[in-house]
DNA sequence: AGATTGTGATAAGCTCAACTTATGATTGGA
DNA sequence: TCCAATCATAAGTTGAGCTTATCACAATCT
């Protein structure tokens, strides 16, 4: 595939990613005509159409799937140059773009944001929140460097750094404070109020009360801690949610935390980062930094010895 | 790293190879300041010289060699844009690089070439014979397509294919036809012949007698099956060859060969392809031939259930 | 020491690939 | 039938990347 260039791919990219040539063009900042020939050139190369061209769509043949697979590896890998270039100069600098899943979001970011900008005063933060799927799959198109989730993830492309360990706690309703504990299988009988479909808090949650499958009737659904929080109370249920959301949520529902005897249902909170990210030294070095200052700070966190 | 070119990254990667600008730019067809500029370029956009230029010789910087690996990767992406046309139209047409290990080349070769020659005939073999270390290297590097080795490879970015298991025998002088054939502890008393370090057969063969660690004082080193029947003919010692090495070599020299009782010693002949090639389809076709026409043309060799 | 050789950098000019704007062609919908 | 949307084609312009010629420097030979 001698005279292949990047400028091809990255056209090709666009207009696959628009499914529209003007707009591709536009998001690439050169005229219409202009991708307009260099899709043709690589036709011509590839000697075969990579586009259909409909009135009202278009849409890739087989080959142009291809390629468009073989040039997304492509671009990411010279994605990963810039961060080769940061990671030789200085300890991490440059742009930092950071996924979060939102059940660690509001709690954890202060820590992190305050680590960061006190140890790597050149770092550009630059976040996003998301479901553990969505930010997997940013991870892996090259749309963030590193993301906070629960792992385990397995994906063999992605490598993991445990930060820490935390249980989850019982939120019920203040006069409910004396009351037993309820068991797992107990909680089945209660009205159980979760995350919408997506967060994997809400898996790790229902794999604790030992439901085989979701049934909806049962269960309520909340789209943040903070909605579930307040359900729980104006007496609509019961809830679990993480440690760290404790102090934060309870401040303001008048609810009772109850802790669980052993086994008790936990998360582990850990770093994601592609394998071939030239910054994995210096990502390390963040998480390491995480790690020690979320140790200190928080008692209720169980230091992890898996890497 | 918005400017970067392909071409820069192809000169940059002859560069490193060659080690010199001038014998570079000669392999890229291009005048030896065309290559300069380029290279003076990528130092340009990185902001950092990658290359150390000594009287005598060059070397690569510390970013140089991060930017050789990655250039490296991309440039074999970009040549898997090739095979991605040529996996769309037709079974398998034009170059197919298959390297073979020396223990198996003189004697599987015609089967393959002519199973391959039938099959395909838009086909255009390219060969190379190599121990199984160098093969792995070329593959990963995209030097060849295709290598037919002894498994298990156990690379994750490799696929394997299993093509049949084939028993090792004993060969000794004829005199010796009617002696009881030895254990494996037995061989070790006895002058083993085998071939030099970097062929697998050699480690199989080891391993089988059971010698913990290579004790070149018992050993003699021959460079292809063919010597060490013929070293065995003249009374040296004995060696174990493959089952499928036993026609050929025992043609021309007066030795008897012996097969052991169970455990038989044994070796697993396979294929092996780089999991993002585009012809993965299309080279699981053709492993799938060469197994069918293996199990016909050859008594001895056993099917295999893996994969 | 002075000449010679091997090496990569620099200079100056040329050429064509890739861009621009303007326009054409086709089709779906008012 | 006309209009709007969309992509292809045409014609002209520009600069990135090539060439040849030459320089600068150090190692090696005489």
């Amino acid at each position: 595939m001698i005279g292949l260039t990047l400028k091809q791919l990255r056209y090709f990219e666009a207009l696959a990613r628009h499914q529209h040539f003007g707009r591709a063009a536009d998001a690439c900042s050169i005229s219409q005509p202009a991708l307009s020939q260099q899709i043709k050139e690589l036709e011509a190369m590839f000697g075969t159409p990579l586009v259909e061209r409909g009135r009202r769509e278009i849409r890739l043949t087989p080959i142009g799937l291809g390629l468009l697979e073989k040039a997304r590896q492509i671009l990411l890998t010279v994605e990963e140059l810039d961060d080769l270039v940061r990671a030789a100069q200085g300890p991490l600098s440059g742009r930092l773009r950071l996924g979060i899943i939102p059940t660690v979001a509001p709690y954890f970011l202060p820590t992190i944001i305050a680590d960061l900008a006190g140890r790597f005063p050149g770092v550009d933060l630059n976040l996003r929140e998301a479901v553990t799927h969505s930010l997997i799959g940013d991870l892996q198109d090259g749309r963030i460097d590193l993301a906070v989730v629960a792992l385990p993830i397995s994906e063999p492309a992605l490598t993991e750094f445990a930060l820490f360990e935390e249980d989850f706690v019982l939120v019920r309703m203040s006069q409910d404070a004396d009351k037993p504990v309820p068991s797992p299988i107990a909680l089945q009988a209660m009205r159980l109020l979760l995350l919408e479909e997506g967060h994997c808090f809400r898996d790790q949650a229902l794999s604790f009360c030992e439901f085989g499958e979701t049934r909806p009737g049962a269960l309520m659904e909340g789209s943040s801690l903070s909605t579930l929080v307040q359900m729980v109370g104006a007496g609509m249920g019961v809830t679990l949610i993480p440690e760290m959301a404790v102090d934060l949520e309870t401040r303001s529902a008048d609810v009772a935390i109850a802790r669980f005897p052993h086994p008790r249902p936990s998360r582990t909170i850990g770093m994601v980062w592609r394998k071939t990210n030239p910054l994995a030294d210096q990502l390390m070095q963040v998480g390491a930094i995480i790690r020690a200052a979320g140790m200190g700070a928080r008692g209720s966190k169980q230091p992890v010895s898996q890497e």
